[in-house]
DNA sequence: TGATTATTTGT
DNA sequence: CAAATAATC
């Protein structure tokens, strides 16, 4: 190494966009070397798998946030694109780093690109170094009494909470150091946001996401203040109820880590400092679904594609006609809480969760579509979709899945919806065709003579299409 | 983190 | 006979 050109650090950012605890980032502050701060746009490794539409968009305006927060930290943000393996390779010769740290994920294919870097590190005498920061409880550390993984949730979330307490947040760094340069004083050259070309156009859909979302840190930390003066007190009710504000709307600043599991979890014991109500029980409890979902996907690296219970490889799913299917997706089916949510799915990029059990019943038991349909549906348009939490919920509403909803549960749209919007605000929001309706007449638009505003007859009844499910259910239970 | 139907309870 | 409870899918 050329004494005149001190070594540099190269920090690796992925799904952890953000400067509050964030290990890799903070260690590589303390080291005081010249620091390099890359994302790569990896849609080459094998196995990766590309993001939807939605999540462009949101990838899109989280950068551009992170890129803003790290110059007023005195950094700068590398955009490369390509392999991930041959672009940190490259860009660690390029810069001459003598370390690269980054913060682990937990996908399949991931982990086969993280290991390959670690090896080549490894042959070339770089320090390579890895940092649990997006699940408080990595999926190894969770085995039940004969040292397997866990299949059912709570005595996964039992055991996490058994353990110790999940470590303390660590405050963003206040300056990080400058990134190294070449000889003429140029820091390493990268790809402009833009030509990713992350945003939708010819037709831009992404209104009512800009005017719904603050992608980036000062986003998630705000909802996450306004969920703890508000709703999060009453959650165990209040989360049921898609038309009031009741839940905390911060799955897509966790699916791109712009807020830590750890952050969060710490914000609810200060808030809450003394015997914290039952509601924040349930709220905590909920990240612990989104960490059993990343273990499932950890033992179950196929869990988009493959049924976890294999049995259900024989499961007779019907293909859905074209028009069927394009009916759920565009919120046609003619039942107002499905078709209301996924309106409300195309129009924000996310869906009530209450809404999207519903939704999810709908296509994969009255319809009787394979899960994967509705998943993939999903993880283009959801802001949210999530590796782990997208298959391994569907597969939780197919059947087919881990702590498995049963088979003969099955959501009826009419009764969720007169239970859960009894005052309609939901379906007034994203059917305005139905909101002359009354709170009664509006659950059942084709009793009420509802349909003359063009609101469509129901494509499927609930009657047969539950019997058939049943029956199809039956005769896979039979064998 | 169901729905439906049968049965029992309470007024 | 409405409302809670239980049994069944």
């Amino acid at each position: 190494m050329d004494s005149g050109s001190p070594s540099s650090t190269l920090v690796w950012l992925r799904d952890d966009l953000r400067l509050d605890d964030n290990p890799a980032l903070s260690e590589a502050a303390s080291l005081g070397q010249p620091l390099i701060v890359v994302y790569v746009l990896d849609e080459d490794s094998p196995g990766v798998r590309p993001l939807g539409g939605a999540t462009k968009w949101w990838l899109h305006h989280s950068l551009t946030d992170l890129a803003a927060a790290l110059e007023a930290a005195g950094s700068r943000l590398l955009l490369r694109r390509g392999p991930a393996t041959d672009i940190i390779r490259d860009l660690a010769l390029e810069t001459g780093a003598s370390t690269v740290l980054w913060n682990r994920r937990y996908g399949g294919p991931e982990r086969r690109v993280d290991a390959g870097v670690k090896d080549w590190a490894a042959e070339h005498g770089l320090k390579a170094a890895s940092f649990q920061a997006n699940l408080m409880f990595e999926p190894w550390t969770v085995r039940t009494g004969a040292g397997g993984p866990y299949k059912v949730f709570t005595p996964f979330w039992r055991a996490c909470l058994d353990g110790s307490e999940p470590r303390l947040p660590l405050d963003a760094p206040e300056r990080l150091p400058a990134p190294s340069t070449d000889a003429g004083g140029r820091p390493p050259a990268g790809d402009a946001l833009d030509s990713w070309r992350l945003l939708p156009r010819r037709p831009d859909w992404s209104g009512g996401l800009a005017t719904t979302w603050q992608p980036g840190e000062a986003g998630a930390w705000q909802r996450l203040a306004d969920f703890l003066d508000g709703p999060a007190e009453d959650y165990g009710t209040g989360r049921d109820v898609p038309g009031v504000e009741g839940t905390s709307r911060l799955s897509p600043h966790l699916r791109f880590g712009e807020i830590s599991p750890f952050r969060i979890w710490h914000a609810l014991r200060e808030r809450f400092p003394h015997s914290a109500p039952a509601d924040v029980g349930i709220f905590r409890s909920e990240l612990g679904w989104r960490e059993f979902c990343w273990q499932l996907l950890y033992e179950n690296p196929q869990l988009a594609t493959r049924n976890y219970r294999p049995e259900f490889d024989r499961f007779a799913w019907q293909a859905p006609s074209n028009a069927e299917l394009a009916a759920w997706q565009q919120g046609r089916t003619g039942y107002p809480l499905v078709d209301a949510g996924m309106r409300q799915l195309w129009q924000t990029g996310w869906m009530h969760n209450r809404v999207r059990m519903a939704a999810a019943s709908f296509l994969v038991k009255n319809l009787l579509a394979d899960w994967r349909l509705g998943e993939a549906w999903f993880w283009d348009t959801l802001v949210d979709a999530d590796a782990a939490s997208n298959p391994a919920n569907w597969q939780w509403v197919a059947g087919s899945g881990a702590d498995a909803s049963p088979y003969f549960r099955i959501f009826n749209p009419v009764t969720q919806s007169r239970k859960f919007d009894a005052g309609a605000r939901y379906l007034r929001e994203y059917l305005p065709e139905l909101s002359g309706l009354d709170d009664k007449a509006i659950h059942e638009p084709w009793k009420a003579g509802g349909l003359a505003a063009g609101y469509p007859e129901p494509i499927v009844g609930l009657p047969e299409s539950r019997a058939r499910a049943l029956e199809t259910y039956q005769r896979l239970k039979d064998g």
